[in-house]
DNA sequence: CCCGGTTTGGTGATATTGTCACCGTCTGCA
DNA sequence: TGCAGACGGTGACAATATCACCAAACCGGG
């Protein structure tokens, strides 16, 4: 598949974009640039606002906290299909932020500059209504987040967390201290998790790399959240 | 001052909204409802959702995380100017959300219904600006607290909130429970914490009062946040 | 192949914070 | 006046974070 295949119809691609009239449709795809971004690569982060909303089409990006502790927790996840509202919370918000959002995977993303941005949100409920899902699904997982790091026990989210990584495979690669920053914890309290788990059959653990044995007993660790 | 000298051009009282068009206002203003909330009521929450947009005229609301364990945490405040950008958010979004919001004094705010709040953002760019003004704000404030929670010491962020709700007077009227939520942890702790300030000199206690003595070590303490 | 630096993970000691189970005092009010 | 509830204090203990190390595995160059 060529480039061109997979880009030049893309909104296609957005079930939340699916209701768009037409002539937004052409707007939005005609506007908009497709920009292929390498693995690891900072798309925004502090000093660095990008200029552009970005629709991704492909790939993953991480969005994290950074400290001036020098501590970091990850605090979504963007997937194909979703679009960047931070991007954009950025471009309009006078505050100084310390969130980064780095390429997980090699992404392949839909820029939007800024007043097409606005443009769309000017004409189309449908559009819309899709940014402001876009926004109230990341506020309302920040409040999960919130929840979470104050008053769930760490145990409980590393299970919930290896079951959320392990995306149905058995096998995740990751070291401990990745996992650590996911739950923005230390990377010894990591290890020292993963040593009980594997203690009770439920894990087996090499370098880099955690396989789940038991995701039953995980996930009814894990249990009620979200 | 009668309620219709304060309330028949609210909209004046938004410095945000003061780029208006005058035919945005007038939609604006004729197209809301005045409410007035008494103090305690909880105004949106789980299997509460509000049917309209507010507009904090007057007092203040509280919006904070209510955990499955029982636990709380307040994650921000809503003051007069301010809009209540969580209310669209729940309108909208499709997930069952967790946080509260409580009117901490009596609320006067004006109600704005989800498909006027529609139009607006799809005819007017300064409202437009406003609501995203808005949610960036939330988002960039939650990204601090998941900060905070996960990475400060009790101590800094007990120092930073004290000085935080003096709100520039020496005396706080609250107990170490109400400030347990506001930090989102066991009264216990706060009591311990509060000991420790007092011994060093820098408070003093009453019964459900805290007076400030030193707020300039509270501030060194506090430091670097926000 | 070996060497040396880096990454990954392990461990004990200690500090901080959270949890639990109490207790006494104060306050408002019937 | 008496009493229920709110408020705050305390000790014991558990959970988590921090610090200071260590050893093994990996990786690249010579």
């Amino acid at each position: 598949m060529t480039p061109t295949d997979m880009t030049v119809d893309w909104v296609n691609r957005f079930p939340g974009l699916a209701r768009l009239k037409p002539e937004t449709r052409a707007l939005l795809q005609s506007r908009s640039r497709i920009v292929e971004v390498e693995v690891g690569t900072m798309i925004f982060g502090p000093g660095k606002s990008p200029e552009h909303m970005l629709f991704l089409l492909d790939g993953s990006v991480r969005v994290q906290q950074v400290s001036e502790t020098g501590h970091e927790i990850v605090l979504y996840r963007l997937q194909a299909g979703q679009s960047c509202v931070l991007t954009t919370a950025c471009l309009l918000a006078y505050d100084d932020y310390s969130a980064e959002g780095i390429a997980e995977t090699p992404v392949q993303a839909a820029a939007v500059p800024r007043d097409v941005f606005d443009d769309l949100v000017a004409q189309s409920k449908s559009f819309r209504d899709f940014v402001f899902a876009a926004f109230s699904k990341r506020l309302t997982d920040l409040f999960l987040i919130v929840d979470e790091v104050a008053f769930q026990r760490i145990d409980v989210r590393l299970a919930h967390k290896l079951i959320g990584l392990a995306e149905g495979q058995n096998s995740i690669a990751t070291t401990h201290q990745k996992l650590s920053v996911e739950l923005g914890t230390a990377r010894e309290v990591i290890s020292r998790q993963l040593q009980e788990f594997q203690r009770r059959g439920w894990v087996e653990q090499g370098r880099g790399v955690v396989r789940i044995i038991a995701r039953d007993k995980l996930a009814q660790l894990a249990g009620h959240i979200s």
